[in-house]
DNA sequence: ATGGTTGTCATACAA
């Protein structure tokens, strides 16, 4: 069986529920995860989303910042949210996959949102920047213990780092910036490694070939610019990455009117 | 070196 799996850090799913629509019904993915829904549960648009095709919905937020959710056409096993540093944020939330997601059954699905961590790639003068450090600490042991366990799985979100020379418009440019800073980029590939997750994209999409998934809004015609990064990320452990048969961003999102930010990332599998 | 935009909530704050 096929399995598509997107991302999307959509920035607000209540403005861009339309957008989610029109994206739902061009790629048709078998799950979606948002991320900064900025939306308390009681006001989470659940029937909508339920209607385009996706009647098994979790889904964690808060009033106008952070919050996650996935969408689903297959039913869950068990679901999980875990709480990082400590803070009521909403920044995570999993799912297992029923025996009635055919070969997909047991496959574990993560789905995280990493702290942007502020402009000051300094943690003495940036709380925001020690929070994402601090943050990134957690998956790392967190990856070394969920990795034990062994089960097929997916790690998804916007991680708000670009790990590779090749994920930026301008390495030597980004270097001091945050999301691109060798303490970010260092920490996030090691995580990534010691947990032996495969970076999907870079699997078929290897580097030099440049790769965004975001472009910010401060830049003026960014088509024309490309200062992208690529922050949204899609990790596939050992076992299913060599079902891995495409990896796609929907960079089309970012032209819309009153886009996003970022763009979906969307991964296909052969199970 | 600087400022550039957006969403939420209604005044800064986070991104």
């Amino acid at each position: 069986m096929q399995l598509v799996v997107s991302t999307w850090n959509i920035n607000s799913v209540r403005l861009r529920i339309d957008q989610v629509r029109r994206f739902l019904e061009t790629v048709r993915p078998d799950i979606l995860c948002l991320q900064e829904t900025k939306c308390p549960d009681d006001k989470f648009p659940l029937k909508e989303l339920q209607s385009y095709g996706y009647p098994f919905v979790v889904h964690i937020g808060q009033k106008g910042y952070n919050g996650v959710a996935i969408l689903s056409r297959y039913p869950f096993l068990e679901t999980g949210a875990m709480q990082m540093c400590e803070r009521p944020d909403a920044r995570h939330i999993s799912i297992t996959l029923a025996k009635e997601a055919k070969a997909a059954a047991g496959l574990t699905l993560h789905n995280f949102y990493v702290p942007a961590g502020g402009d000051i790639p300094d943690t003495t003068l940036n709380d925001k920047f020690a929070h994402k450090l601090q943050f990134l600490a957690e998956m790392r042991r967190w990856g070394e213990r969920h990795r034990k366990g062994g089960a097929p799985g997916i790690l998804v979100g916007d991680l708000n780092v670009a790990p590779l020379e090749h994920d930026v418009w301008s390495h030597k440019q980004l270097l001091n910036v945050v999301s691109h800073t060798p303490v970010e980029t260092e920490t996030l590939e090691t995580l990534r490694q010691e947990a032996e997750w495969v970076d999907g994209m870079r699997v078929l999409r290897p580097e030099p070939e440049k790769v965004y998934s975001w472009w910010s809004y401060r830049s003026p015609d960014w088509a024309a610019a490309n200062k992208g990064r690529r922050l949204d990320h899609i990790w596939l452990t050992p076992d299913i990455a060599p079902t891995l048969k495409s990896m796609s961003v929907t960079s089309e999102t970012r032209g819309w009117d009153r886009p996003s930010d970022h763009a979906p990332v969307t991964a296909v599998l052969e199970l």
